[in-house]
DNA sequence: TATGAATGAGGATTCATTCAT
DNA sequence: CATGAATGAATCCTCATTCAT
């Protein structure tokens, strides 16, 4: 009853906390969004139902959860992509493949993290991307090194993160193998490089 | 008098069909996917539940049509906006303004659209989505004609279709002003000149 | 206009009339009760769903007016089978095989005209059978001609048409062949002779 | 514990079957098979129509198990009606009075029960139904017995059984009064003697 | 009279949420 | 705290019936 026992109990909490969040992620990515159900949820993380609500509020808090862990770990796992990688382009292609291999693991659930035209997303609390100022730094960091032109890095950001999602997307719409590095290098290409021929403005 | 009535009945017929489409299209607009329910359709389209599958065989068939009508819709406004546009650019730049254009008109409509990730795009009978052949035309176009580098339209494509989803998905969830020229031409600005400093490849 | 014009009209009546009702019976005979929907029997009728409501009140009465109409179709084959027997053992088997013969034809409608707890017969405005009528004439005749017991002619009637009944739903159920005349022949060689040995009272 | 607890909780989970099985028969007994919707028997059970699904697959399931329940109850309730009697016509007459005893509580529900002709009847899963073994083997006892004579002890149980519910039905038809002792031995007396005078083959 | 498009009440089923144990 | 049985609102869909043409 003392303060330890209260941290022990806070640290439990935490601990279930997280793995229903990751147990409702598989769902997700399993099933979809419109099919994840309470009830799977709960099979899934090993609780009962009424467990859940005892985590949080109702399904859409639990959801706008689980999204928000999701952002947070997509933007650690770019975030700690880059530690090999040097240079802004180097450091985007590092950041844009530890996502693609993100959404590998989770697929669907990918989507609903990264696309911010999902229903869900609108819904949710947080605005920001953690991913997003994650690669918004990058480019602000490169157009101070002269690596990049002077553009809007958040502009350019969500640029990025939209088509690292819609690779994703369209190898899960027809079926067609996920997207490897040849097919994140040709997207890069062209954000790198522009599709113009001629003289940069 | 036959032939006559036929034709008329088949006018109709047509007509209350597109009535139909376009108030399924304004409540998943509002509403959004999930959340769009055949009661709502039927009130938001001035006809009775039942009427519904008089012209549509469940749910499904009339949420799936409605994304086609979508898409053709989509497909045919970009296409019109290219008569006054000269060089691939010009013309890729028109598209698109058509494009946000027809998603300021049809909002979280429009992500369904061009949305590959959308659920319901998956089960869709239709995997070519005209727009996108249409982009990938102009690329075609203008690799031929010396304006653009070497680059595979079809991937050049999907990454501006899924820029252009991007630019008015962002502005949906912030809540921000729709997306104007300025916004446009700055996302264009990057994908036909890159955002690298130098010598192109 | 005239008294000739109106019969004329009044026989154009009864033709659709009769032809709705057998329509109707088709219907029931191959999907059953529950199934036959308006639908269907308008289609099977060649007629619109909405002039079936011209010659009758609604789907009970339509349903309701079949079973008599069935019910008399019945009592006259019965009656018809009759003319070649002799005794009232003899015509009581014809007038079975009759209706063995009526419900080959006829299935699951069969089982609603003869099965007085069939959940529509209980509705029915026409309490009495005109095809147990006849077999308790038959057995009245046989009484009086001495071949037969004192019996309840009534009670022996429904005996019977319930054992008819019987036959026939058992084929249905079992998925065996239909009743031939050595099934019948089983069937009444009980209720001629019955199952006890020795004397009769 | 666990053991305990399971057992306790099968316990309280077969007694709410049961109770919703009682209650579809109440059901089904008043509005017959077609009108019974699960609404009405959720209603009657006293349990929310959500709850009816936590005991049975679907309606289909929860009527042909209710189907079930009425085959074995009436099977035990003839069954336990041949204690008191001696002899095969008497052991045929205390079951057929049961039968008839187990009719006067459920009336329609019972028609569904015994009538093979049944449209319900011809989905469940159960072909044989107990109270006609029952039947069949007091006939073939008193064939061994030289009680009876030598016919095909299932055709003349399922001759019995028809009567039986026969007997019932007309009942129901004409609202006239429940057949008591003497209606069935009116009807016995023809099965165990037949109508014919003279001669047995 | 005949039609068949339109209606909407009604029915089966699902599932987020609650609460007694 | 945890459970999961119970709930009932909400949803899709069918079909008897009506009515303008």
């Amino acid at each position: 009853m003392s303060e330890a026992t209260r941290t022990k109990d806070e640290v439990l909490k935490d601990f279930r906390t997280r793995e229903i969040l990751e147990a409702t992620r598989r769902v997700i990515g399993e099933l979809g969004y419109t099919e994840a159900s309470m009830e799977r949820i709960a099979q899934e993380a090993g609780v009962a139902k009424g467990t859940l609500y005892l985590y949080f509020e109702n399904k859409d808090g639990l959801l706008d959860q689980a999204l928000d862990y999701g952002q947070d770990e997509l933007g650690e796992l770019m975030g700690a992509a880059l530690d090999d990688a040097d240079g802004a382009l180097a450091r985007l292609r590092a950041a844009v493949l530890a996502g693609v291999g993100h959404a590998r693991e989770h697929r669907a659930f990918f989507q609903a993290v990264v696309d911010a035209g999902h229903p869900r997303a609108q819904r949710s609390d947080r605005a920001a991307r953690p991913h997003m100022d994650l690669l918004a730094g990058i480019i602000a960091d490169g157009m101070r090194a002269g690596t990049l032109r002077a553009i809007d890095p958040q502009r350019a950001a969500r640029l990025i993160s939209h088509a690292m999602s819609g690779l994703v997307a369209e190898s899960l719409l027809r079926g067609s193998p996920f997207p490897g590095e040849k097919d994140v290098d040709a997207m890069l290409d062209v954000i790198f490089h522009g599709i113009a021929v001629g003289e940069r403005p």
